[in-house]
RNA sequence: GGUCCCUUCGUCUAUCGGUUAGGACGUCAGGUUUUCAACCUGAAAAGAGGGGUUCGACUCCCCUAGGGACUGCCA
């Protein structure tokens, strides 16, 4: 296969949510595992709606998630390609003017529906004379412009859904520029990617009827239509529509709440594929492990919780180096490496080590109960000599142990309340040299 | 209403006519000289329902039920 050249075409109307993420990590796992290009497209046409606050938060979350692109650009820059593109299907006679208006239409899908029929345009405005259009101009109404489709079946070969077949009779001739003269979706997504060289279009199931649309505008213009890829939806843990619940869901929550961009990544990548769900340190594995036929076809439920452990299994494993600069922020104290990897265990998200700084570090209220006050104050006496080592703990218990004849529960609970304040934490082998001779002695009291 | 897609443990899935229906996450139990976590071991846990076809069906066909997408001068 030749390298792929593939697009993520966001709009930007909002924020980045697990389904768009989705999206743009498959296209981009695709292009790289194949050496090829991803290029990142602005959909911004929709000039109401796009905001440019909205491109940078966009490309922000795109960074943090390591989606790089080679190239971007955006739509609302190109509108004389499109003007172009246009003036060619005109000529073609595949675009026409239609004058009803968007209540009259809605009118006309109301009516086909009730009477059983597909609501799929009459295509009144093909029979219109130059004099109809004239009068009409006339009275003050301005054209929008469909494109004329075949009336065929379409078919292609889907990547993950296998042999397709769209019967564009029963499919509404698309709007392709609007009453005032704008471009809807369907024109400038067809032309950019022929003028990019996309090879590849890789996008959820709910561009298939698109796809019938969009494949005739490709054969229009550019003789051939890419390879298509379209991918089952994310539906929420309940098993409805993801939608619903996409303000919780965007990539910036998701960040604040301390989840690894490579916890997402690994999570959405795995998702719905034959491959088990488990983190991976690096998009570059990913990306070698991705397989458009690993997709099942069903829709995959994304559930919070599934990132949650997932992100936690992530932290446990993370070298301190790829820690470091987030630990340096939530506390000074925290960037040394025997601490994170003292304490990362006990934390689900990189930001949980801040709960063990100071119980390490600071100040430790002991909790010393009656019946142990003799025992613990008798514990100091027994410290091994020197500076407290990784071997400490066992050698001091062993000691305690003998001395004392207490053991198990009885043993290492009251030391742990003592030097810690806490009845639970990471282990105290490993905490004991950090903690340090002296405050150890000073919180046996 | 119409078109298209889907349905195996709670979840993501394997199986491409003959398997004790496998794995992972989660859950539960035990272990690791305390606890929570981590780690190790083990266990419970599934073919939506009904008809066919076949010596034999999770697998092929039909019906029903349930879920999703589309049916926009949104993308």
């Amino acid at each position: 296969m030749t390298a792929p050249i593939v697009r993520f075409a966001p709009s930007p109307t909002g924020r980045l949510h697990v389904g768009n993420v989705r999206t743009a990590l498959v296209n981009w796992l695709f292009s790289q595992g194949q050496g090829g290009k991803f290029i990142l497209r602005i959909d911004d046409t929709d000039l109401e709606r796009s905001t440019k606050e909205n491109e940078a938060v966009l490309k922000e979350d795109l960074t943090w998630l390591g989606l790089v692109w080679a190239d971007t650009f955006n739509q609302s820059e190109r509108f004389g390609i499109y003007d172009q593109a246009a003036d060619k299907l005109r000529a073609m006679g595949l675009l026409y003017p239609a004058y009803e208006t968007a209540e009259e239409l809605d009118v006309k899908r109301k009516i086909a529906q009730s009477r059983g029929r597909p609501p799929v345009y009459d295509r009144a405005a093909l029979n219109l004379t130059d004099a109809d259009r004239a009068k009409l101009e006339a009275s003050g109404l301005k054209a929008h412009w469909r494109f004329k489709l075949s009336g065929e079946r379409v078919e292609w070969n889907d990547l993950v859904r296998g042999p397709q077949s769209i019967d564009t009779s029963s499919v509404s001739d698309p709007v392709l520029i609007r009453e005032d003269g704008s471009y809807l979706y369907t024109l400038p997504s067809v032309v950019d990617d022929i003028e990019a060289n996309i090879t590849h279009v890789v996008r959820g199931e709910d561009h298939v009827t698109n796809s019938g649309a969009q494949i005739e505008i490709f054969m229009a213009l550019g003789g051939k239509a890419p390879e298509m890829a379209h991918m089952p939806l994310l539906v929420g843990a309940d098993g409805s529509a993801l939608s619903k619940r996409i303000g919780s869901l965007s990539v910036g929550q998701l960040r604040e709440r301390g989840i690894e961009a490579m916890s997402i990544c690994s999570h959405l990548a795995k998702l719905g594929t034959s491959d088990n769900i488990e983190p991976r340190s690096t998009l570059a594995e990913l990306a070698a492990e991705f397989s458009f036929s690993k997709i099942g076809r069903a829709p995959a439920r994304f559930d919070e919780t599934d990132l949650e452990n997932l992100n936690a299994a992530l932290v446990h494993a993370m070298p301190f180096a790829e820690a470091q600069a987030r630990l340096k922020a939530v506390d000074p104290r925290a960037e040394n490496e025997a601490f994170w990897l003292a304490v990362r265990e006990n934390c689900a998200r990189v930001s949980d080590a801040g709960n063990w700084v100071e119980m390490i570090f600071g100040k430790a209220e002991a909790v010393i109960a009656d019946e142990d006050r003799e025992f613990i104050a008798s514990a100091g006496a027994h410290l091994p000599a020197g500076e407290l080592t990784a071997i400490s703990w066992s050698e001091w218990t062993n000691a305690l142990k003998a001395a004392t004849g207490r053991k198990g529960k009885t043993l290492f609970k009251p030391l742990r309340l003592a030097l810690t304040g806490m009845e639970h934490g990471p282990e105290m082998a490993a905490v004991l040299p950090l903690i340090g001779r002296a405050k150890v002695l000073e919180r046996l009291g």
